[in-house]
DNA sequence: TTATGTGCAAAAAATTTGCAAGAAC
DNA sequence: GTTCTTGCAAATTTTTTGCACATAA
């Protein structure tokens, strides 16, 4: 059983064959070293038609959107168009994009958090969400 | 002669009726204190409209694309669906939204910045660009 | 004059939705 | 059995584009 698909037992969200092709190719939608895969709407639903063909891409959005909101997986907008997604983790995370080649390097950084809660507070805010994303393009050794 | 107009002026931007009007309503969408009001192309369009109600939605976006490749002003994709200009400032600054009510506050902040950087070199880039949004929820006093 | 810009309506692209049929609990 | 989910196709929303006409320099 996928990591996802037990998130959704966890959490009571109700289970479909649907359900699990999405959650299973969510959930191995991971990667190699820093460097994640996010994949789009469209990449996903290529991805589960190898498994069911069946499953429209109707059932795509609507089952990633359910579990957005139900904190399973996180979207992001980065600068295209369209919505990229990947599974939650316990550790919060940015990302930087590699300019050139669209790859996506997560990194974790204490101090930017900290100074993001200290700038929100000066301006008389408490921080519910931030969002950093740095791009940029290799430097060549 | 608004800003903006002067703007294109000094880049070789041809000058049209339309664009005239275009550069006037961004150059005018400021606001109070920290807080600016980033329109979106319908609201701009709108705008537009109460000057001269033939220029058309597609003249619009043909322009605010023309502006933004010039720098004249920029583009934020925040969470919605929709993108937001602004006239570009000489100083850098970053966008903290108000989540109940939708405002929107600028600040500018050097050890973001700079932190910013040193994450980026430390994994290797040279960074280009970023977006750092913040959201949050005013605290009563 | 010559390259560029504009309006219109149609096209794209990403996402959402109504509805009848099907599955979960 | 009742409530929730799905597939399909149509609808929405935001943005772009082809083309004939109009305008800037």
């Amino acid at each position: 059983m996928s990591i996802i698909e037990e998130k959704c037992k966890s959490r009571g969200v109700r289970l479909t064959d649907q359900r699990r092709v999405i959650a299973k190719v969510m959930s191995d939608s991971k990667s190699t070293f820093g460097s994640k895969d996010h994949p789009d709407v469209d990449e996903l639903h290529k991805r589960v038609s190898l498994i069911d063909k069946r499953i429209s891409i109707a059932t795509v959005y609507r089952t990633l959107k359910l579990f957005e909101e139900s904190g399973i997986i996180e979207r992001h907008d980065f600068k295209e168009g369209k919505s990229r997604y990947e599974p939650s983790t316990d550790q919060h995370h940015d990302h930087l994009i590699d300019v050139n080649t669209g790859d996506i390097i997560e990194f974790v950084d204490k101090d930017i958090e900290e100074l993001q809660n200290r700038i929100a507070k000066k301006l008389g805010y408490k921080l519910v969400d931030h969002k950093l994303e740095l791009y940029g393009s290799k430097i060549k050794k």
